[in-house]
DNA sequence: TGATACCAAGCAAGCGCTTGGTTGGTACCT
DNA sequence: AGGTACCAACCAAGCGCTTGCTTGGTATCA
């Protein structure tokens, strides 16, 4: 589902490199990123502000790698959870069940930074972002034309479709408690079902 | 639908209170509230930075003063729009269409504020908000109540259909564009389809 | 011996906010 | 009617502090 395990030095202890992007990750979902000072940052890595500058070249750097990282991913287990379902149904709750596990599973502080921090981060790096991001949504489009097509969605335009589902899962950052009553599987249940008649 | 007038000295200039709180909407939600500096906002402003404080009594007080503006002009609003409503499923459709009228209308700009900047406002203003929040989200709980009593629901559980709708509601302030191809009546029309079955 | 990872110290710029003063208008008193 | 007092609204200047980032150096390990 996700390899955070990658940029590490020994089979345990997380590089520097690693160390900063984690609690960065963490900081800037909880404080925002202009919220969060380099000090903060360096602070929760283990080290003194300066040093963080031997591993990225700006505060804004850290950010995009942040996100670079997680869009990567998402992009990547979404194409992986599509191809190995069997029905378009199945395709849709795949991306779903991704999404969600993105949003609420180990990747959730990077996952919620790429969605609310995204105005934060310089322009030209969003450009940078931007293709996998378009990707990404492409493969939902896809799903949900075919869906559309087959007379499987309860509404016409497959496109607000889309962005309502969307809008609707980021949220769920804001207010669902994975270890609450009510269960990621309730929730994808849900979700579903408001997109299929 | 709104009280843009209050806080107006002659009949069309506005005060410099009201010019500021403009601004302020305007800014905070392009920029963001910490990005925004009160030089930038003073200049929005026609004054300088100074000047703000004669009107209030620090950055996060005009945060403040537009979430609360906003918020309590939304709840009312909302109120009045159930009342005229007469079955509950015109109930569920006047809340989103009030919900729309605000995140597109002429009060996108506090709105979007209120909601996406929430977390920049200091936790002691947060709570002065709460129970607005709360009053706001009882009415729409009620009105899914209703409808899922009545079977007319397509998710079992109310409150979490209810976050869900409103994410799909909130996001729409990324995407969707009024004066674009597809109306905010086609808009409402969707979101409403989402809930009833 | 050179690369890597970090520390210690601090700089320049920008931040929110304060201060003291000016101005035009209104209310009151005689 | 004219003088006096007051007031909100703003300007001009800058203070104290925090910010992201730089620099020069040191310890460690290949």
């Amino acid at each position: 589902m996700d390899s955070t395990a990658r940029e590490t030095t020994g089979r345990d202890t997380p590089s520097g490199r690693q160390r900063i992007l984690d609690a960065a990750a963490h900081l800037f979902r909880r404080n925002g990123f202009n919220r969060t000072t380099v000090r903060e940052l360096a602070d929760a890595s283990g080290m003194l502000s300066g040093s963080l500058f031997h591993h990225f070249q700006s505060k804004d750097d850290i950010l995009f790698q942040v996100m670079q990282t997680v869009i990567e991913d998402l992009d990547r287990d979404a194409a992986a959870a599509i191809a190995t379902a069997a029905t378009p149904a199945d395709q849709l709750r795949a991306l779903v069940r991704t999404q969600l596990a993105y949003i609420h599973g180990p990747r959730s502080d990077a996952t919620t930074v790429l969605v609310y921090e995204w105005n934060a981060l310089s322009p030209d790096r969003q450009a940078l972002l931007l293709k996998r991001r378009q990707d990404y949504f492409a493969r939902w489009q896809q799903v949900l034309d075919t869906l559309h097509d087959r007379g499987a969605t309860r509404i016409s335009d497959p496109t607000m479709l889309r962005n309502l589902v969307h809008g609707a899962l980021v949220w769920s950052a804001n207010w669902f408690d994975p270890s609450g009553t009510s269960s990621m599987d309730a929730l994808e249940n849900a979700v579903v079902s408001l997109v299929l008649s």
